[in-house]
DNA sequence: GTTCTTGCAAAATATTTGCAAGACG
DNA sequence: CGTCTTGCAAATATTTTGCAAGAAC
């Protein structure tokens, strides 16, 4: 996959940083916290790094995951609806480890709003303590 | 309800301070965050406030929702069981008013994890507008 | 008097912004 | 040039801790 596409796709003008955070997210397994992408992003500094994944977020070309430990992640969007994001799934998150897996074999449940509620994203965590670290 | 009661059941020791942390909790119709208790706690200093939070949290009286906007909130556990949270349901997040609404009408659904992990607990929100915010 | 609790201040974290220099077109 | 982007520093916001004074037992 073209990193310079994608953005565009996503009407976002693919600069040389960009590129970079774009192509961090997609190598990851999991979803990363910005903390996490300034360690693993030595050549940008972590306001361009998070003025990055703002711009990203606008433009739905990653979505955030909240509720692991240390503050919001960040996942690449795989639809291809580039105005919301339909590929949202359950996560979990290592207590232990601290990683946050996807667990994008099934979507998220339905869940019965009451009258009026108007429901716009969702995001379910489990936690608990990983295959790895049971060991 | 007697919150000195209350509060011995978890294995709390009933001080002044926490029993008006504990009525502010019960009093809301809404999980709060640690700033909306400060809000409402004028007597208490935030410090306080947290350690409370902290201590209630580790005996089971109060659990933690993830995800809405101002950090973390805090509920009460309803559930009678007091070395699990068992009361644990969806929950609502307005993105323009920022309350946070219980879903308490149903359960967490049940979601299928992948061998070998082990799940603790689970948090589900759902983001979006409420009721009074669309009118 | 020993232990637990509290308030205040301040440290530690995390997120976000101002601004000037540089890149781009 | 004019606009967009970036890095650095610093402002905010939030959570957490150290410590000494006071309360509880």
């Amino acid at each position: 996959m073209n990193y310079e596409d994608l953005l565009e796709e996503h009407g976002i003008k693919p600069t040389a940083n960009r590129i970079v955070v774009a192509k961090a997210l997609a190598g990851a397994l999991t979803p990363l916290s910005l903390a996490e992408l300034e360690r693993k992003i030595l050549s940008i500094d972590k306001s361009g790094i998070f003025r990055t994944l703002t711009l990203f977020r606008e433009h739905h070309l990653v979505h955030v995951i909240e509720g692991g430990s240390e503050g919001v992640k960040y996942e690449l969007c795989h639809s291809h609806d580039h105005d919301h994001d339909e590929d949202l799934h359950p996560h979990f998150y290592c207590e232990q480890c601290q990683k946050t897996y996807c667990l994008d074999n099934q979507g998220l449940p339905d869940i019965e709003l009451p009258e009026g509620f108007e429901p716009h994203s969702a995001n379910l965590i489990i936690k608990g303590i990983c295959p790895d670290c049971r060991k």
